[in-house]
DNA sequence: TCAAAAGTGTTTGAGCTACACCCATGG
DNA sequence: CCATGGGTGTAGCTCAAACACTTTTGA
């Protein structure tokens, strides 16, 4: 466990990483859920070492979370305004946990340095979600996937920074070419459509995708895809390093 | 003064703001020169109060030192590498001031405040350049306009913050229209025009640029400006509001 | 009436849209 | 050989680039 009494973390400033996955036509997000009493959603969150780069500490945040190295990560905005947290939510979910900090292995910093105001560096991740092991922190009573249009009441400000994040990714998808971070390394192209449908809420045309895909010159073909079903086999594609 | 004793800023966080101004045919940024013996520029900087939100505090950073308010400004990124600062950079400056921070009226925390890890919120602002009357802080030595091609060499990661706040600009000049806060009130086609090469260090071509900023539906002609030249004399325009 | 610079019109080409058509697969 | 869905071709549209031309101003 993190020790809050030693000088080791940056204070007053952490980071809030959005974690974005792609499934059956539907873009998610990784959201844990806190082991305290009340139902408290947060984004992946963590702090940063003195001795660490904001990168390198969102990079250990996401490993942590999701058992992947080398994840795509892309800073895209701080959150810090104040106050961030209301009162009224910290005194809420403090008022229902109190018998339960008590008796939790926290040492006494530990409260003081929750409730101090949070300056937050928003991070959004790409991963293939079935490379994703999601993983309990020690705060965590569960993590999940949440379709990005059903997700769970976060605390603070965290629900609008999936919103930032997201417009984020829309404007980068294309620019960067991010799109094949969400994939597996081999898919058709028909689910390289759907996941832009996903990503922009929009449907594209499956010609002119097609062509637009092709004229970036950043595919590969590498074989058909037999599926058993009554129609042409499609083609699987993978991205060119 | 900021009294570096009491608790009432953000400890380790900074602000640093590439401040755009533009003046013939020019992109300028305004970078103040510190007080302390050694060249050592720096970009506009300062610190956060507890008590305020971040984009409060670089509105406030940027009124003391453009002497304006209401100037447009927009966070861009977050350098938190480290270390951002050598320690020999560092210690040069030290050693050369030695004697000079005996004498400062400065409290006892004050070097060591300086010379933590410092994590910076980078902002660039736009403003009319003749509106602002540069102003000196208790630290600088003097301030001024360079252009962005002759900048003096900065202390820390400053040089490459102003490519990063460069790189943001040239994304969203024309996505936000935020040309018109470089600009007087009233300005000639012309005049836009040069500030768009100038930004973008490539030239338009006049007719096609025209049309352009014309199909934007945000200009409104105000007149012309007789400028006593034999030609043409061209049409003032204002941005709509 | 001429030079200089502002302003406008028109053709060309690239890239996207939309429709139509062809191809492979399993029943 | 047919239904199904994947894949391709092409005409039409839109927007921006490139070129040519007209207009205004003061000498």
């Amino acid at each position: 466990m993190i020790n809050y009494n030693e000088k080791n973390l940056v204070n007053q400033l952490s980071i809030d990483c959005v974690i974005f996955g792609y499934q059956q036509k539907e873009l998610k997000v990784l959201v844990p859920k806190l082991f305290f009493k009340g139902d408290f959603w947060t984004l992946p969150s963590g702090f940063i070492f003195q001795e660490e780069g904001i990168d390198e500490a969102a990079k250990r945040i996401l490993e942590q979370r999701t058992g992947i190295k080398d994840i795509f990560l892309e800073q895209y905005r701080v959150f810090g305004n104040v106050p961030r947290t209301t009162h009224a939510a910290l005194n809420s979910m403090l008022e229902l946990n109190k018998s339960h900090f008590d008796t939790l292995k926290v040492n006494d910093n530990f409260l003081e340095w929750l409730t101090q105001r949070f300056i937050s560096i928003g991070y959004y991740a790409l991963v293939d979600i079935n490379k994703v092991v999601p993983n309990l922190t020690e705060i965590d009573q569960s993590i999940e996937w949440y379709n990005i249009s059903e997700l769970p009441p976060m605390i603070s400000d965290h629900n609008q920074q999936v919103v930032f994040a997201l417009e984020a990714l829309r404007q980068n998808l294309d620019s960067k070419l991010l799109g094949f971070n969400l994939l597996p390394e081999e898919f058709t192209m028909k689910e390289l459509q759907q996941l832009y449908e996903a990503v922009y809420a929009k449907p594209f045309r499956r010609n002119n995708f097609q062509k637009k895909m092709l004229d970036l010159e950043v595919l590969e073909r590498v074989g058909k895809k037999l599926t058993g079903a009554a129609n042409k086999a499609p083609y699987l594609y993978r991205f060119k390093r």
